[in-house]
RNA sequence: GGCGACGUGGCCGAGUGGCUAGGCAGAGGACUGCAAAUCCUCGUACGGCGGUUCGAAUCCGCCCGUCGCCUCCA
């Protein structure tokens, strides 16, 4: 398959460097619940795993938690707790919405509390090779002692310089440097170390634990675009310098990020942000899924009020195709073609977009070709495939009983009165406890072997 | 200011030179007592102005508009 590298800004063939596909997303920082641009970046690298087993690979994901910063510090003041049981909390909830979600967990989930002597080892290999220095019970990046610095963001020095405010009160050597470990303050959380008390710098974690768990050179780096700069230009530098490696990764993955009606980024100062257990209140993870991958994952998914109600009503056609019972008989008919399609399409940088369109279009085969009294169990087995790299359950929503909520028995009785008014020509009497069955959320279809419902 | 992305039919959203995207909504038809679902058919879209070409949504130029990153960010 052919992927998009950030780092050529080319797409070029796949192929990974051993025998098992090596690849690190970056995970979220633990000082909220996940909102819905975490959930559409777990979407993409979970279904990018999928889709590469699927391919007959073997696949190591890793994704880490930022466990430490200033901004869980600042939250847990805020909330009256410690750091370690702010994590925690957002932790199980990351782990909650993602399971909802029907995100299957990266082989390794390290947590960057967890990994403080690989860290410190990392930056003491930095200093010993005159890439970091120790300044004010600190340690920084020498920005300067990599000539390749910026490469992935494709920016210089100069560029990242001009026009932007550094805060010097550091002690660094140039503005452009970064920490990699930062000396704490009274009451922080606080790890010892050859420079002293502190904690790490938010880059270094990524290129310790992708190291540690790993290995020196991976295939996939992943993570939102938001992300390049700096958090991958630091992480790759730091990695390249420290390992000897180059590159650290393959392929740097980046998806587009998630806007809302109007172009507006969804962030915390503008109030607008949809948190996944918001989302998953009203909608199936079906839906939410479905409606991450209808749009491309490099490009911004706009959010709209309608989005997850188009992506509720698209899933029913799905599951009702999903829910046709091949006859045993007839002629088979061969979905190869189609299956084909779903394949050139993902292997296409992963066009989730047009790989939906074969998976629509499955469906509908599926409807006609046994409409037509052929054998359509290779259809089934084309969207059983299809629905399984996209991670779609096609469980039938679980609805609450509703206002007169009712049993199976007695939908089922209902539908026996209706069939003696229809067989008695009492339309009326038909047409009020069809309508009865409707408010009270079921749906009924009448066939030539007898009526059938759901709930809907 | 630097780097980058984008503007497609009512809406969402694929598509990098000729060949059906797909979904939602809508229209007509088949089926049905009527529906629902399903099936068939339909919209002839590509910000604007030029240019290249036999041919452009797709390449080039200019213009208009929108957005992202530039040490919080998936």
């Amino acid at each position: 398959m052919r992927l998009y590298n950030t780092l050529t800004r080319t797409r070029h063939e796949f192929t990974p460097l051993g025998e098992e596909v090596l690849m690190y997303v970056c995970g979220v920082t633990t000082n909220d619940r996940p909102h819905l641009g975490h959930a559409l970046s777990s979407i993409v690298f979970d279904v990018l795993h999928r889709y590469l087993e699927f391919k007959g690979l073997k696949v190591k994901r890793v994704q880490n938690f930022t466990d430490v910063d200033d901004k869980i510090i600042n939250r847990a003041n805020q909330d009256g707790v410690t750091p370690e049981e702010l994590s925690e909390r957002n932790i199980a909830a990351f782990f909650e919405d993602m399971d909802a979600l029907n995100v299957r967990r990266a082989t390794v989930h390290p947590r960057a509390t967890e990994e403080i002597p690989e860290i410190i080892a990392m930056i003491e290999t930095l200093i010993e090779r005159g890439a970091a220095y120790e300044a004010d019970d600190s340690v920084y990046f020498r920005v300067r002692s990599d000539a390749d610095y910026g490469k992935l963001s494709r920016r210089t020095l100069e560029d990242m310089l001009e026009g932007t405010r550094f805060d010097n009160e550091e002690h660094k050597e140039d503005p452009a440097d970064f920490a990699l470990w930062k000396a704490s303050k009274a009451g922080e959380p606080a790890w010892d170390s050859p420079w002293g008390q502190g904690r790490p710098g938010w880059h270094i974690e990524c290129s310790a634990m992708a190291n540690h768990h790993l290995g020196r050179q991976i295939d996939i780096h992943g993570g939102g675009l938001d992300l390049i700069f700096p958090h991958h230009e630091n992480e790759l530098a730091q990695t390249e310098t420290a390992l000897g490696v180059n590159p650290f990764s393959q392929f740097w993955v980046h998806n587009g990020l998630l806007k809302l009606a109007g172009d507006e980024k969804m962030s915390k100062s503008l109030g607008n942000v949809v948190t996944v257990q918001d989302a998953r209140a009203k909608y199936s993870s079906d839906a939410i899924r479905l409606w991450v991958l209808q749009s491309h994952y490099r490009s911004p998914s706009v959010l709209i009020d309608t989005s997850f109600d188009q992506a509720e009503t698209a899933l029913r056609s799905i599951r009702i195709a999903n829910n046709v019972t091949p006859h045993s008989g007839g002629e088979k008919f061969d979905a190869t073609p189609l299956r084909q399609r779903f394949v050139e399409a993902m292997d296409d940088d992963l066009n989730t977009p047009r790989a939906i369109a074969a998976l629509f279009d499955v469906c509908h085969a599926i409807n006609r070709e046994h409409g037509a009294g052929h054998d359509i169990s290779s259809l089934k087995n084309v969207l059983s495939e299809i629905t399984g790299v996209f991670g779609l359950t096609l469980e039938e929503p679980e609805q609450e009983e509703q206002v007169g909520g009712i049993t199976a028995d007695e939908v089922e009785q209902l539908i026996a009165d209706r069939a003696t008014a229809r067989t008695e020509r009492r339309w009326a009497d038909a047409d009020a406890i069809r309508d009865r069955l409707q408010e009270a959320g079921i749906a009924i279809a009448d066939g030539p072997s007898g009526t059938t419902w759901s709930r809907i």
